[in-house]
DNA sequence: GTTAATCTTGCAACATTGTTGCGTGATTTT
DNA sequence: AAAATCACGCAACAATGTTGCAAGATTAAC
């Protein structure tokens, strides 16, 4: 799967790439960093720009913590990101995750809307 | 009027004050720096956590930038802050405003909403 | 298959952003 | 007027993020 992008296969990339895999929620820079051993930082804040630029992977801004989370196929089209889907964050687990529902119209009169980013938090499904 | 909350009134924090009173749109950390002659950078910070703690603004994750709004009447309610409203940022000229609409119900099956935030990003009416 | 070109890594060094502690000075309160 | 509280500004630090560069690895070209 990680073959099929326009970058070199290294380790490293297939590391972190792995990492997002094995999880279902985003996550965030400390998380990703307790997920490996040794690594340099550089390394690994250029994997995630390239990552982002490739459309693997997309930010997700909840108040001050900033998260990764992989993207779903309609994430993608025409080498584009619509993340018109919600994202969620649990108040009390703390994780992050894609809602994947219909996509959400919201029209503003005398504006021009290209992207739209909703973020919402409260309790999740398992803290309920 | 920042004479009605509960700290003291300083010639610095008058300044920012009317700052924020001076521009219809969110204002960046760079913006309210470049707003000011000369000033202490520890003060600035703990000047915007103490607007945001009072209601006074709030904070705007638009991608990468952060910016801080006037928060209107409607935003706080019993000390609580509910920015249910629309965030707008312009690809253009880069001003970001908060759009006074209908308040937005989103229903999520299974999760519990407490907080809701919709950034959006396109063409403003001065700029299409 | 060896050479050349390209890409990736990891180090140094630096820039930005944000926090904490503390002494001083100002403002309230008693 | 004295005591308590609050705000300021400096130092020092921590976290986050960027750029340049040399060395190593991989791919492409001959």
């Amino acid at each position: 799967m990680i073959e099929n992008y326009n970058f070199r296969t290294t380790p490293f990339r297939e590391r972190i790439f792995s990492l997002f895999q094995s999880k279902e929620y985003a996550l965030s820079l400390e998380e990703i960093e307790n997920g490996l051993d040794q690594f340099d930082r550089i390394t690994l804040y250029r994997t995630l720009k390239l990552f982002q630029d490739q459309g693997i992977i997309h930010l997700v801004n909840n108040g001050n913590i900033k998260k990764y989370a992989m993207c779903k196929e309609e994430c993608t089209s025409e080498k584009h990101h619509h993340h018109h889907h919600v994202h969620f964050t649990c108040d009390k687990c703390q994780q992050t995750e894609c809602i994947e529902s219909k996509p959400l119209d919201i029209k503003l009169e005398g504006y021009q809307i290209k992207e739209l980013e909703v973020n919402v938090s409260g309790f999740c499904k398992n803290c309920l």
